[in-house]
DNA sequence: GTGGTCTAGACCACA
DNA sequence: GTGGTCTAGACCACC
């Protein structure tokens, strides 16, 4: 599989993204060890050198920590988490809202629209 | 201004759906004249021949209509615009769904989310 | 109006076939004086030269005759004129026949399909 | 071969048309693979790009379907056959009665125009 | 090899 | 001026 990145973000941001969405999700858990910086610049069809700048942004962000010798692990601390889970919802729902808004409805025809699509509330 | 096009989907189509955005959002109103081709093609400092796809792909879409040697305008006709501003705001609600289920929300989290950032329902 | 002539056919035998229609559909009736060269040429579009070669042509047929001095008028004698509608008709039926075989139609399906869309035989 | 092309309708519709009428025929059969775009190109002693443009506009018609690195293909979904076959159909019947109309004739008058070629009715 | 996109530059018909 | 078509030649992703 090739991955193909925007030309409007660096590709090492792009993949950071991808890693934190992959936490959220729980598909990588607190204290899972990421791919070697090298299997994951394959697997990613990178240069290593583009996954080290992710794995630091990362750490800058306090998401994953790194062992000297051992690889980088995803934070076990649940506060970080917690706050990481709560960021990223937080950006699709003012993304959405800011869409929605564009698109003239206002917040009940937004619930409507969800509701229409999912079916009514309190089912499911 | 130099705008930077994605890699992974045609230019002339990120470029219709840009035009497409901007006449959701009112800011093309119906019968109003697009800029010329070449024109348009300047200001997206891309070849005048992708404009021109660009253009066929809305007319064909009946969003646009040419009127030779005129320009290319907005569609005038109501139900086409109806349709169109539906079918945008399906793809929003379907993507931000999306993402919510990624995230492992369900429906009335994602509600509560939406009403977290504007308010309770009914308010506005 | 500007007319536009096919690639694959002399200009001067295109002009013939629409007078040759235009006498057979009675638009121009036995006897009556074609326009002159010029006028025609500057009716068309095209070289006076071409015209004559048309009008040239059609005398061959015996479908007009040059009077010097007066101009070129649809001759009068009616089994030019029986013989050239039967030609016409001909050809137009030859077509037919070769486009619908090529289709794989019988005769009682083209029959058929001529009511269909004229209504059942013995009506109109 | 050089072909001529009328000069009335873009060339990369009426190789499209000429396409049509073979897949009508049966000289293209379903699942067929077409000559490659630079193929087809040489033989009809035009641009590549207006093929791919003919392509495109056939795909578009669901008459041809493409296969990434394979080729393009004519459809193996009959009842797009089917429809196409009806429609070409149609216009060869409507082309007729239109011609047979500015030569005055009646409904009649074509049937036992199309029996006089073909032998009588039943026959065959 | 295949189709698909893009650029550069030309010519056309229409108004 | 407008949009529409066509050529020439390039680069891309996929197989």
């Amino acid at each position: 599989m090739t991955e193909e990145y925007s030309a409007s973000k660096p590709i090492y941001l792009q993949i950071a993204d991808r890693i934190i969405r992959e936490i959220v999700r729980k598909e990588l858990l607190p204290g899972e060890k990421l791919p070697s910086v090298r299997e994951m610049a394959v697997q990613s069809g990178v240069n290593p050198n583009t996954i080290q700048r992710t794995y630091s942004e990362l750490e800058r962000m306090d998401i994953v920590e790194t062992r000297r010798g051992q690889g980088t692990f995803v934070t076990d601390r649940e506060e970080i988490l917690t706050v990481l889970n709560e960021k990223v919802q937080r950006e699709v729902i003012e993304s959405f809202i800011r869409n929605m808004k564009d698109l003239g409805l206002t917040k009940d025809q937004m619930i409507q629209g969800i509701e229409k699509y999912l079916g009514q509330r309190g089912e499911e």
